[in-house]
DNA sequence: ACAGAATACTTGACACGTAAAACAATCCGA
DNA sequence: TCGGATTGTTTTACGTGTCAAGTATTCTGT
């Protein structure tokens, strides 16, 4: 049985409680990681990770969305979102408005300029994502991605 | 090909660029929902889940820890450390002091007090590593783990 | 039709994470 | 040994995430 890598990181001699516990902290660990270099690349262009997120689900939504839609895919409290997507439309790269169909919604809409932002922005993000994985292969990588999302959401549908 | 489920989680319609980029972003989105919930435990006990980490560092130190220390050990920065021992501090569950050998050094260390709230919290966070990591077995926990070294650490040493 | 519940969002207050700058103590080379 | 770098920590400022409370709009049941 050789020695937990995690062990040595955080330089503790006892072992974890169980295997679950050393994945939990080697889940926040890794993203923790993974979440600060990301969040180096967005700011090359200037924004946050966070904000970058939401140009994206924008992006992809291909259409104006109301605050707490992109609220849920981001999986964050409406407060937050509202902030960010504040300072987003200060800087132009979103645009806010009223709909006359359900007055209590604003839609959020990415505007050119956010679209030019992300473009200069996904080439970086993509060579980051295969440097940062890049010492798993495919179907390690597929590995990966179904434990996480069995983590999220229990076992697979039959 | 089944659709991946992360595109229907955050209800888009393009796929991935790549395998890396959906494991990064299903790396980031499941940590933060652990991240969440570990909170809320953490928070039945009046402190944050970084407070927590901090505290569990010094208890496993076994002894007083510069600031510095605790700071690499959670992969953080220093002025975060700072104002979190700040807080522990004020709520009587660290103990600060300069030390002799190096006046630069503050030592931190954890009190009764602080050993005492950690006892009461270690159940209820074992219980949710299982719980939050129980759709995955054993042999599956410990492929995980060597997945996310290998992000953080690169290929393990031969 | 209308009062009360629910929904969409905003605001305020607070903890955290980060970078930049300040400060004190220590180290090191000429 | 003296002055300039380096190290350990704090302060400041700012963006973000969360909760609790507030406002405006819509829905619902009678």
């Amino acid at each position: 049985m050789t020695r937990s890598r995690l062990l040595d990181e955080i330089k503790q001699t006892r072992p974890f409680r169980s295997k679950a516990a050393e994945a939990g902290i080697a889940l926040l660990r890794t993203a923790n990681i993974v979440h600060r270099e990301a969040d180096a690349i967005a700011a090359t262009e200037g924004i946050s990770l966070a904000q970058y997120n939401v140009l994206r689900i924008l992006r992809g939504a291909r259409g104006p969305l109301p605050t707490m839609e992109i609220a849920e895919r981001l999986i964050e409290q409406t407060p937050g979102i509202t902030r960010l997507v504040t300072n987003l439309e200060q800087q132009g790269l979103v645009k806010r408005e009223q709909w006359a169909g359900d007055r209590r919604q604003i839609l959020c809409q990415i505007t050119p300029a956010g679209l030019k932002l992300l473009e200069r922005l996904d080439g970086a993000m993509d060579e980051y994502d295969d440097r940062a994985l890049g010492n798993l292969n495919e179907s390690e990588l597929e590995t990966l991605i179904d434990l996480l999302d069995r983590i999220r959401n229990g076992p697979p549908p039959s």
